[in-house]
DNA sequence: ACCTGAACACCGTTCAAGT
DNA sequence: ACCTGAACACCGTTCAAGT
C-alpha cells in the first residue's frame, strides 16, 4: 500500500497546484481535485499545506519570486533596471491570467514579494530617490503593474461574451457611447501598451525625483466642484 | 402565508447584497445568507437573478456607475476632469474594499461600466487626444484605478496579520531588506499618495498628447539583456 | 505514531412535487 | 401557473476510528 508516485512535499503539492490551476483554471484547484491529480486523498494534503488559504498564499510568492533576476542589479541605468522587473512582472502574469486575481488582492506578504519590493525599493534608492519617494515608487510601481495587467488578462474573456461590445464594434450603440464607439476599433497590442505605461511611469517617478511635478490636480475633497 | 417584507425585486436583492457585503465582507455573501436577510429562502432569489455570477457583475455595475457624476462635463480643464472621475472611484472603493477584487477582475461589462468609460474617453477625446490614444488613455487611467486601489485595500489586512512585516519595522531584517528596512516607516496618506498617482498619470497623459515622451526603456525580450 | 474514511457544515443550483 | 422543499453535486476541514 505504498503511494503510486513518489511521496508528497510541500513542493510538490505547490506545483502540481499551479500546474492545475494553468491547465483548467483557478476554480478548478480544489483540495479534493488536488489530491486527485497527486493521487492521494484530499486530506493527505493537509500534511503539507495548512490550508487552502495557506497554498494560495505560498502559490502567489512562488509566482512574484519569478519575478526577479539576480542579473537585474547590474543594470546600471535604473529606468531600464525597473523597466526589466515590470516586463518580467507582466509576462509572468499573461502566462497564467487565472493568478492576477490572486497576486493583486491577497495580503499575504511572503519572501518571494518582499524580495520583489526589495528589489524596486533598491533601484529607487541607487537612483537618488529619497526614502519617501523610493516609498511611494514601489507602491506605483506595483500599482502599475497590477492594475494594468488585472485590466488586460480580464479582457479576452470580456471579447468572448460581448453582447454588447460587439453591438459597440458594430456601432450600434454610437449615439450612447460615442467615444467609445471612436475609439474602441483602435489598433491595440498589449504588451506594446503595456510598455507605454511603464515608460510614463517611469519618466513621471525621474521627474517626481527632480522636483518637476506640475502643481495638484486637486486631492480629496476638491475634486467635486470644478476647479476650472 | 404573504412575505413578512415588501416584495422582491432585482433590484432589493442588489441592494440587499451590497448591504451584505459592506457588514461582514464578501466571504459572507453566499445565497443562502442573502435569502435569510431578507426573510427568503434561497431559492427565490433566483426569480430576480439569473445565478450569483449575475448578481456579482450587477453589483460591480452598480458600484461603477457611482463614479460617474453628470456635472463633470461641465469642468473645462481636462485634468480637473479626469482626476474627479479616478478620486471618486478611489473613494467609492475605499469606502467598500471588499469590491475591488470584483470590479478588478470581472470581465463583465454593464452600462455603468460603460458610461465610466465613455467619461473618460470623452475627456481625453475633448482634450485633444487622438482616438489611438484616447483608447491607451482609457486603460492606462483604468489600471492606475484599480492597481493602486486594490494595493492599498489589501495593506491593513497585511498589518493586522504581519508577522514578517513586523520584523521588518522592528529593523530585524535590515541585512536581508536593507531597502525596504530603509523606506518601511516613512510617512504613509493613501489619499496623499494615490492623489501623487494620479498626478503623475495626467502629467504623462499630456506628455503622450503632445509629443513629448522619451526613448523607449525597453519591450519584450529586450529586457532579459542588459541594455546600460 | 501515523493515516484516512466518514462526517460536518457549508456551497450554488436543479427540479419534481406540491398548492 | 407559481412557488419551494428536498436533493444533487460539490466545497474546506475536523476528527474519531482504524492500522
Amino acid at each position: 500500500m505504498t503511494p503510486p508516485r513518489d511521496a508528497l512535499s510541500h513542493d510538490r503539492v505547490l506545483q502540481a497546484a499551479l500546474a492545475l490551476a494553468d491547465a483548467h483554471g483557478l476554480d478548478a484547484l480544489s483540495m479534493r481535485r488536488l489530491g486527485a491529480e497527486l493521487g492521494v486523498e484530499a486530506m493527505s494534503l493537509y500534511r503539507h499545506v495548512a490550508s487552502k488559504e495557506a497554498l494560495l498564499d505560498a502559490m502567489v510568492d512562488a509566482i512574484v519570486r519569478g519575478w526577479i533576476d539576480e542579473h537585474d542589479a547590474s543594470i546600471t541605468d535604473w529606468r531600464a533596471r525597473l523597466a526589466a522587473v515590470m516586463h518580467r512582472a507582466h509576462d509572468s502574469l499573461m502566462a497564467r491570467p487565472w493568478a492576477v486575481e490572486l497576486v493583486a488582492n491577497r495580503p499575504s506578504v511572503g519572501d518571494g514579494r518582499l524580495r520583489y519590493a526589495e528589489t524596486i525599493t533598491t533601484a529607487l534608492l541607487d537612483a537618488g530617490f529619497t526614502a519617501q519617494l523610493a516609498h511611494h515608487g514601489l507602491h506605483i510601481v506595483d500599482g502599475t503593474i497590477m492594475g494594468f495587467t488585472a485590466q488586460q488578462a480580464r479582457r479576452p474573456s470580456a471579447v468572448a461574451l460581448g453582447d454588447r461590445v460587439r453591438e459597440l464594434y458594430d456601432g450600434a450603440l454610437a449615439s450612447e457611447y460615442p467615444g467609445i464607439t471612436r475609439t474602441i476599433r483602435e489598433h491595440h497590442d498589449h504588451d506594446e501598451e503595456y510598455a507605454l505605461m511603464v515608460d510614463l511611469v517611469i519618466e513621471g517617478l525621474a521627474r517626481l525625483r527632480d522636483g518637476r511635478m506640475p502643481a495638484r490636480t486637486g486631492v480629496g475633497a476638491d475634486y467635486a466642484i470644478a476647479r476650472a
